[in-house]
DNA sequence: TGAACACTTGAATAAATGTTCAACTATTCA
DNA sequence: TGAATAGTTGAACATTTATTCAAGTGTTCA
């Protein structure tokens, strides 16, 4: 007892150990989070939510090398952000979680309602 | 014109190049979703969601040192997703911002609905 | 088959990030 | 005032991360 407001806070301490995730759980969670925090990243994500695209079309709307945009690709399948899929000479991305686009657009409404 | 399916990917690459968010909105989506993206920040916010709570109290729900809470609450303080008040000796914490709920939310339920 | 295209991969580098420690400020109360 | 409590801060360190470059794989087509 030693924070002076036990008493005030009894309640929201109590509720947050009692809600307070596993944190295999949280690690889960931040993995999203944290795919979907590069500003590259991102803005493959978004783009892949308009339908899906080859490495080179992902270059030229996100203004990256082909390098750089297949490494985090990479990342983005590991992650289960995104599929692959081979056509031909092309390798088609897409989405492939339906959660995503809730989350981005999540934080895109974060965004313009700032100031509220 | 080198990608092949050209054709096939006109309309996303369109839409995907109409929709772009300028590079400044993208950092700064990118920048909450990076805070979010610490398992120990995220422990701080989701226990915060619960009520406003002083830094002994997150550093007992989060397992963490005082001064690593005090870190990631001056990070989290900077983004504005929590806001800080004195009162007396203790400093309380609460979300700054009503969207984040939403946020940490969706991010918990893609956890539980993976596999669908 | 071999040249061209589309993409991937690994190593190297630079930059950002999180934690710890020690020293500091702010507040209360005897 | 001074001791105790509560929290902040800066520097140092290790770790993670993103990009670049060069070399690789896989596919098509002449």
């Amino acid at each position: 007892m030693i924070c002076e407001h036990e008493k005030l806070h009894e309640i929201s301490v109590k509720r947050a150990k009692e809600h307070i995730l596993h944190t295999q759980d949280v690690e889960k969670i931040c993995k999203v989070f944290r795919l979907l925090a590069d500003p590259n990243r991102f803005k493959i994500v978004s783009a892949l939510l308009e339908g899906e695209l080859c490495v080179y079309h992902l270059c030229e709307i996100c203004q990256s090398t082909v390098s750089a945009v297949s490494h985090q690709l990479r990342l983005l399948k590991d992650g289960n952000i995104v599929r692959a899929k081979r056509m031909g000479k092309n390798v088609e991305y897409s989405i492939a979680d339906g959660h995503i686009r809730e989350i981005v657009e999540m934080g895109v409404e974060h965004l313009y309602c700032k100031g509220e």
